[in-house]
DNA sequence: GTGATATATGCAAATATTATTATACTTGCA
DNA sequence: TGCAAGTATAATAATATTTGCATATATCAC
């Protein structure tokens, strides 16, 4: 499942932020240097994953690496994460469709 | 970061079929052994990784356990996980925006 | 060419996740 | 009370992910 990949490729506290800048904007490896604390190889590992992933891809620009988003899952998804959801789903309203259920559905937990 | 942990949750296949189910209504723990093609165990840790993150929850009915979709950002994740993104993002217009960057801003990649 | 800057890569160690197995718990029913 | 169905939990084994470090590559300025 192609889409089981783009959410572990998402779900890490460094790339999520990686993710989240680059939505503003291009950024270049030093840039995300300065603001994540973690050192440039690790950086540029996890940049090389969204990369492989399809999600960003990059333009040279003299020597430095010019980083954008590529995938349009991506800002979709971050919006949701934003977003703030005040209310639960609603409880199921009764009995449950089980092969096996033919119980009352009286609700003890 | 909350976020992180709740896709961490989202992103395996098991689960994420698991929540897709749940979508269509509430299952109990022997529905999912049938068509997930997963030991009982390996189903119970699964649906007990997702109501530890608050994102199911169940309630007793006889002896089966009916298992139900809780957080509403559920339903928006999964709608996003199967739409069809046909374009990529349009490639930024041109040169970055880099404390660093002074450069041209050719694009020789 | 040489040196400096910007970034990537390879590999091993540390850590986290997943599946498996055996066992325990709980409920309903005879 | 005792047994079976449905489910959970604990311990472990197998596997994947992440990080750190050393080193490599590429480009620019001189």
């Amino acid at each position: 499942m192609q889409r089981v990949e783009v959410l572990k490729s998402i779900a890490h506290p460094v790339r999520i932020r990686i993710l989240e800048e680059l939505l503003k904007g291009v950024k270049c490896v030093s840039d995300f240097e300065d603001f994540l604390e973690i050192s440039q190889p690790n950086v540029s590992q996890h940049l090389s994953l969204l990369r492989r992933q399809g999600l960003i891809d990059y333009y040279m620009d003299g020597r430095l690496r010019c980083y954008f988003l590529k995938d349009p899952i991506i800002p979709d998804l971050l919006e949701i994460l934003t977003k703030d959801y005040i209310e639960e789903l609603p409880a199921p309203a009764c009995c449950p469709v089980s092969k096996r259920g033919t119980y009352p559905g009286a609700r003890k937990h």
